[in-house]
DNA sequence: ACCTGAACACCGTTCAAGT
DNA sequence: ACCTGAACACCGTTCAAGT
C-alpha cells in the first residue's frame, strides 16, 4: 500500500524549497549585500546557483521577481505595525513601527517603492499586499477619532506623513536626532508635530 | 582696436550653448519623452547628436549628470513655490505649490530624490539647491507659529508630508479627489487635516 | 517540465587614438 | 582641449536545444 499523503512535503507554491522561493530568497539575499541597484536577474540566478535564463521558468520577467520580494516586503510591514499595535495600543504606535521598518530595512523598503510595482494593475496579489499595510493606516486613524469623509482623508496624510519621513531619513535627508534622544522618540516627535489650523 | 569685451558672449559656466548645458538639456528632454528609466548616459549623447563618449569631458560619470539635472529640478521647485507664497500669502500655498510641482513634472522630481544624489557630500552644489527648497518648508512653519526647537521638527514633518504625498500620488497609490474636487483643493485637505493630540 | 548556452541589443566605463 | 571608436564587463530578454 502506498503511504498516506503527506502534503507537507509537497511544497505549497511559493514557499516550499522549490527554485522559485529559493530565487525570491536569492534576491533578498543579493538586496541585502549589495543594494537595490545591484539586484539584477541574473545576479539572483548566480546566488541560487542556477543558470541565468532558470528565473524564466518562474517569473515571467524581472519585475514578477521583484514584485514577490515586495510582497514579502509589505506583508512583514503589515505584521511588524500588527504587533507594535498589540503590543503598546496606540494608534502612534503604528505609525513609529512603520518608520523604524523602514529604516531597518532601507534596501527592502526602497525596492516596495521603487519602480511602478504597486500601482498598476498588474501584481494584484502585492497590491493587496500594500493594501492591506494601508489599512493599518485607516485603524490608526479611526482610533484617533476621524470618521466618514474624512476618515480616508486621514489615512492618507497619515501614510504620506509615514511615508515622507521613511524615504527622507532612508536617503540621510534628515537631521539627525537630537544628542540623547532614541531613535524612537524622534520618530514619535516628528509624527506628533501638530499643524496650525 | 579689439572691439570691447562682451561678457555674453562667452556663456557662463553650465548655461552658454556648449556641449555640457546641451547636454542637460538632452537629458531632460529624454528624460520627459521617455521617463526615468531610459534616460541613459548615453540616450542623452545620441540626443546631443555626439559620441557616447562626448558626456565623460564634462561630467566625470553618469550620476554627474543626473545631479546637474536634479539641480535645475530643485531650483525650479523653489522658485515654484515662491511664487505661489508670493501669489496666494498664506503657507499652506507653499506645500500644495509643492505638491503640484511634483505632480506637474513626476519624472523630474522622481530623479530629484531618485538615486542617492542629494544626501552624500558628493554634489554640493545639489545639496545646496536641496538645502534652498526645504528652506521654504522652514519658513512656511515658521509662518504657521513654529519656534525653537519646534522649528526644525514642523518643518521635517512638513517636508515628509508633502514628499511622501507627492511620492504617493505620482506613484498612483493614493485615491482619487472626490468627483468634482479640482486637485489643489485636494491636495489642500490632505495637508490641513489635523492628527488628534 | 525544467534547465542550459549562445546570441542580441542595450548599458557604464576604460583605453588608445585622432584633430 | 575636445571628440571618436573599439573594447570590456555587465544587463534583460529571445531562441534553439538539451534531459
Amino acid at each position: 500500500v502506498p503511504p498516506k499523503s503527506q502534503p507537507s512535503d509537497r511544497p505549497r507554491p511559493g514557499e516550499g524549497p522549490g527554485l522559485k522561493s529559493q530565487l525570491i530568497a536569492a534576491a533578498r539575499f543579493v538586496l541585502e549585500r549589495d543594494g537595490l541597484e545591484a539586484l539584477s536577474l541574473r545576479a539572483a540566478a548566480r546566488e541560487a546557483g542556477v543558470s541565468h535564463m532558470a528565473p524564466y521558468r518562474h517569473f515571467k520577467d524581472k519585475d514578477e521577481l521583484l514584485a514577490a520580494v515586495a510582497g514579502q516586503g509589505f506583508r512583514a510591514l503589515t505584521a511588524y505595525m500588527d504587533g507594535a499595535i498589540a503590543a503598546q495600543g496606540t494608534p502612534e504606535a503604528a505609525g513609529v513601527a512603520y518608520v523604524s521598518f523602514a529604516l531597518e530595512n532601507p534596501a527592502l523598503y526602497k525596492l516596495m517603492f521603487g519602480a511602478k510595482l504597486v500601482a498598476p494593475s498588474r501584481f494584484p496579489e502585492l497590491a493587496a499586499a500594500g493594501a492591506e499595510a494601508f489599512e493599518r493606516c485607516l485603524a490608526a486613524s479611526e482610533r484617533e477619532g476621524a470618521t466618514g469623509e474624512q476618515l480616508r482623508l486621514s489615512a492618507v496624510a497619515l501614510w504620506s506623513l509615514v511615508h515622507g519621513f521613511a524615504s527622507l531619513a532612508i536617503d540621510g535627508l534628515t537631521a539627525l536626532p537630537p544628542e540623547g534622544c532614541p531613535r524612537d522618540a524622534y520618530i514619535a516627535a516628528v509624527l506628533n508635530v501638530k499643524r496650525a489650523g
